[in-house]
RNA sequence: GCGCCAGUAGCUCAGCUGGAUAGAGCAACUGCCUUCUAAGCAGUAGGCCAGGGGUUCGAGUCCCUUCUGGCGCGCCA
């Protein structure tokens, strides 16, 4: 899974290295450590290739002006029989290195070979990581941000698995603790109003309110009738949690498959009582971070940087949240093994995040390993407006309202089209709209049109063959090399997406690849060019159509053949 | 009050972790289809990177500070 692009950049690196030595052995540097430099891709490629500022950052270090070493640097660089033809000293002391046509033909070459694993590497090295995401409350259904949640939560697996990571998808169930009760008092009031009428059953005023309680209140009044009505209390509550529960959890599961997310495991809070919690609080009391006080236990957050102590085991008796949290990423690190952890969690509980962190280095492990991805509310709008409620319902829009105005692929690409951390307009009109200012579509129509080429000449009888380098090198316009140059960033910017936790990244280069693609088609044709030139031509479409379609089965959005 | 996040073109946003002349899309104006999909492309115009200090060869990017906006600060989850 070598990459032509990614390893070229590593070759700028060691030659620099190597040319340092050299030129410190030679005497013409000074003796001393070499400081960190970049190499990267210009902005402005008639700047070259690939640049550096290793004689900038070193001029102190050295003693010298940037350009002084610059031309040492240069003079000492090994390129006979590497990808490069030449390199400049430009601007303040910058070195760039400008590759040969070579270096173009071997990329396409390599899309071509690596077809649908093109854009894979082992950057991961198989590292064990879990991203868990969603975790909607299974006492409802979900609304934008578990939308958002996941869209980014299951494209981000999806780049750490193709960066070479060992992903599992985790859903956790809350299907336990204070908000199962407040579930059980909501169904028995409305199981308890269906027979007795509104008035005579007071609601609990923190109860649930969605007409999903009261469906699932009234199909159990249609299978078991009047049975639980003067039933004690707890069981009555019990019985209907076990009924509408199972249900939920259901629900939000096939909801999730249609959105084009399947979970390897669906974690159980429940499983984590009593077991998980007790051993999660006894392992902090053996580190001395848990004392009693107004007969509730605490957890000493305050020895591990927060700004006050926590509860961990109510007055009550029942554990909290946190409790709760705390065995269950005990459970992911030490249980399971996970190396690394991502959470995606919204914004709003941000709070949460390093006192959770800290409880984890509380418990002996390394907080550092848990990661947070943290995202910005939602706000919908059509037609230029807010739009809050859904039409139908009168209540607050939810992930299936949502994809009963916009298609699947459009909800995923939409989301993921700014950091998580920045706070996205959802704009349902354009979303739903099949134009040119749609995104989406303007990806999907590059992909198309590839398509069509190919068709087309097909038609005629012509079939693309087997390239080799002599017709590759006739791909040397600048449209051609410069979508040559981004076909082969892919796999630089799935790595990126996912060690920053930025599917973003992936959208953006998407429409970027598409843009190049458009420049290219309006600039040259395929059909009717000479045969080898055709042929290059051709490979470069299917080059570009297998990084669309890498791309967009990341992010699990269609590729269409026709628009 | 304290903490986290943000402020870049009229609007929505990029800016590759400190690099070269700050970029796209939309909106406005001008061109390009007898030839592979015009759901496309090319061009014009638009900027005190919220304000002020600092760090250095070099700052939209890092530090301090002020202002503005969003979100948190529960024996809720």
């Amino acid at each position: 899974m070598a990459n032509i692009a990614l390893a070229t950049q590593q070759m700028v690196q060691e030659m620099l290295t190597a040319a340092f030595r050299l030129a410190i052995d030679a005497g013409e540097l000074p003796n001393g450590n070499v400081p960190a430099f970049v190499v990267e891709v210009p902005a402005d490629t008639s700047k070259g290739d690939f640049a550096t500022n290793a004689a900038m950052v070193s001029a102190r270090a050295f003693g010298l002006p940037p350009r002084k070493i610059a031309e040492i640097l240069a003079a000492r660089l090994p390129l006979d029989g590497s990808f490069f033809d030449r390199v400049e000293i430009a601007g303040p002391g910058f070195l760039n290195f400008f590759v040969s046509p070579r270096w173009f033909a071997r990329i396409v070459a390599e899309i071509l070979e690596g077809k649908e694993q093109y854009g894979r590497s082992d950057h991961g090295k198989g590292e064990k990581v879990m991203v868990e995401f969603v975790s909607a409350n299974p006492t409802g259904p979900m609304h934008m941000g578990n939308a958002r949640g996941g869209a980014i939560g299951d494209c981000l697996a999806s780049a750490l698995d193709w960066a070479g990571y060992n992903v599992t998808r985790e859903f956790y169930v809350n299907d336990a603790g204070n908000q199962i009760e407040k579930f059980g008092l909501s169904l028995e009031a409305r199981y308890l109003q269906h027979f007795k009428g509104e008035e005579a059953v007071p609601f609990p005023e923190d109860g649930y309110f969605g007409d999903d309680i009261t469906a699932h209140a009234k199909a159990f009044a249609g299978i078991y009738g009047e049975k639980y009505v003067n039933a004690p209390t707890d069981e009555r509550r019990q019985i209907l949690v076990d009924y509408a529960l199972p249900l939920n959890i259901e629900k939000l599961r096939s909801d999730l498959e249609r959105y084009r997310i399947v979970y390897d495991v669906w974690f159980r809070e429940s499983s984590l009582y009593p077991d998980g919690v007790a051993g999660a609080v006894e392992a902090l009391r053996q580190k001395g971070a848990v004392y009693e006080q107004d007969g509730a236990v605490w957890y000493r957050a305050t020895d591990f940087g927060a700004e006050k102590d926590e509860v961990l085991i109510r007055q009550n008796g029942h554990p909290t949240y946190f409790a709760a949290d705390i065995a269950y990423h005990y459970h992911k690190f030490a249980v399971r093994g996970f190396s690394r952890v991502i959470n995606v969690w919204g914004a709003d509980h941000h709070g949460h995040v390093a006192r959770l962190k800290g409880a984890m280095d509380a418990i002996g492990l390394d907080g550092s390993k848990l990661d947070i991805v943290l995202m910005q509310l939602v706000r919908l709008l059509k037609d230029g407006h807010p739009f809050k409620m859904s039409k139908r319902t009168g209540k607050s829009v939810t992930l299936s309202d949502l994809l009963e105005e916009v298609e699947i692929d459009a909800a995923r690409f939409f989301f993921n089209m700014r950091e998580p951390n920045s706070a996205l307009d959802f704009d349902l009109t354009l979303a739903a709209e099949q134009s040119s200012q749609n995104p989406v579509y303007y990806v999907q129509y590059a992909h198309a049109r590839i398509c069509s080429i190919l068709k087309n000449l097909a038609a005629q009888g012509i079939a693309p063959r087997e390239t080799g380098e002599a017709e590759l090198l006739l791909l040397c316009q600048p449209e051609e090399q410069e979508l040559i140059r981004l076909l082969g960033q892919l796999p630089g910017e799935i790595v990126g997406a996912a060690v920053y936790y930025d599917p973003a990244r992936l959208t953006r280069f998407a429409i970027d690849v598409a843009t190049l693609f458009h420049k290219f088609y309006n600039t040259h044709r395929v059909k009717g060019e000479e045969e080898a030139l055709l042929q290059a031509r051709l490979a470069l479409c299917q080059a570009t159509g297998i990084v669309l379609r890498n791309l967009l089965s990341l992010l699990k959005i269609t590729a269409p053949e026709i628009m």
